[in-house]
DNA sequence: TCCCTATTTTAGGCAAGACTAATTTGTTTC
DNA sequence: GAAACAAATTAGTCTTGCCTAAAATAGGGA
């Protein structure tokens, strides 16, 4: 149990922050087994075996092997400001730079290690404290205070129900890209609709390119068909009806 | 003769490129000598040995044990890229984020190995494609041309010369604070004049900051007395008289 | 020319982080 | 309860970049 203190000055490596950040991820109460962890790192198991027993030595995780590895309150805390680094780079980068959705995560992931906390809070001022990145996920406050968030997915509404947009998925550049045309963006009020509503023509555009459209009216907008795996990256919050 | 050609899109490692931006700033014609390089870098001779073989190898520097390195033409391109992003990133931080002389150099420092070329591109736009940072240094283009850079001092100007200001050295800090109190920044013409024109009050607080102070009138300001010591980190062009 | 000294290189080590191959453990199934 | 299988760990390697201590070398001065 050396549990190694260090300088609280000491700027943990890209690598470490890494791990932190995708132990955060998966976690959802449970310990985050070893090839889950390699799986989202995209690293051999063996290699986190190693890097998971360093981290436990430093205190960073609680690790039961066999088991997996479990945040502390030290780790969790560097996990958050990892992700508010995150999160604060992509609105900055997509707002002020002009990232396409394609370059801001690739550009995010980087930047996220590196940047001081006085750059932080000046992207924080600059960006009026901001409470969202533009895919919707909440940015954690310098105290590590997290929003909340949606959990049902637009593809799952039925014929009728409104709601709110409030993030999507961020797997896939294009797709988001598609999204902003249809103005499925964080935020937006819509209406799940009957599919009668809408024009043959879309209807056989959208159908080729994803099957199993749901009818969509985005607030202000015209009735439009979603693809099923389209609306499944887009989850939202459900108006009380 | 090795010389592994790699992928041309493989990030080099931020150490690889500090050995070769130091290697850049050091040489001047000649080879730079193994100790000049550990003294530029802060590390141990022995380690820049090690190191200036594995470059060598990789093409981006010519050695020639117990003479010193040079930079090729891959390897100087490589340096010339860092520098932009040093500077345009400095620049950057100065005018639109609000970052200190303090903050400046160690933030861009680290920045400078992790931004992508659509990241440079878009600051040199937002910056409307500047020619200096900061200090003065002139931004290599992104074909890898250099400005001129002033190599005459202001402590060693005479009575009566006009100069304008080329650039600052960047060592201090707190010395880049007070030359911006004095006006003394790159661009700003000057005029060394007598002595006399100085009131005694200023005299003595300036006499007692540095010792051996200069005279000198900043366009459009009144004659202040400047310090011998500050007078050497100002880098001056001298206008024809 | 020979020696002295500063510089450089070699030798040997260490930590981080990755890998593959081989082994161990835990779990499930018959 | 034993066999089978998946997951995890161990063992052993590799590269990068740094270190110290010891040996080699180059170049100037007597």
């Amino acid at each position: 149990m050396a549990q190694t203190i260090q300088e609280p000055s000491a700027r943990l490596s890209p690598s470490t922050e890494d791990y932190l950040k995708a132990i955060y991820k998966l976690e959802e109460g449970d310990p985050v087994p070893t090839k889950a962890l390699a799986g989202e790192l995209e690293i051999a198991a063996a290699s986190v075996t190693g890097m998971t027993k360093r981290l436990a030595e430093r205190g960073l995780i609680e690790r039961e092997p066999y088991k997996g590895a479990t945040l502390t309150d030290a780790g969790t805390k560097v996990a958050l400001e990892v992700i508010r680094h995150h999160r604060l780079l992509e609105l900055y980068l997509k707002e002020e730079i002009g990232h396409s959705w394609e370059e801001l995560h690739e550009e995010a992931e980087r930047l996220e290690h590196h940047i001081s906390e006085a750059f932080e809070d000046r992207l924080d001022e600059l960006l009026d404290h901001p409470t969202r990145d533009p895919h919707g996920h909440p940015i954690p406050t310098r105290s590590g205070e997290v929003e909340e968030t949606a959990t049902q997915r637009l593809a799952d509404l039925e014929d009728g129900d409104r709601a709110v947009v409030g993030h999507l998925s961020d797997k896939n550049p294009a797709l988001l890209e598609h999204l902003e045309e249809c103005g499925l963006m964080p935020g937006a009020s819509l209406e799940v609709t009957e599919a009668q509503e809408v024009t043959e023509a879309q209807e056989v555009a959208e159908a080729q390119a994803f099957e199993e459209p749901i009818a969509v009216r985005v607030e202000g907008g015209e009735p439009q068909l979603v693809g099923r795996v389209v609306a499944r990256s887009v989850f939202v919050f459900l108006a009380a009806s």
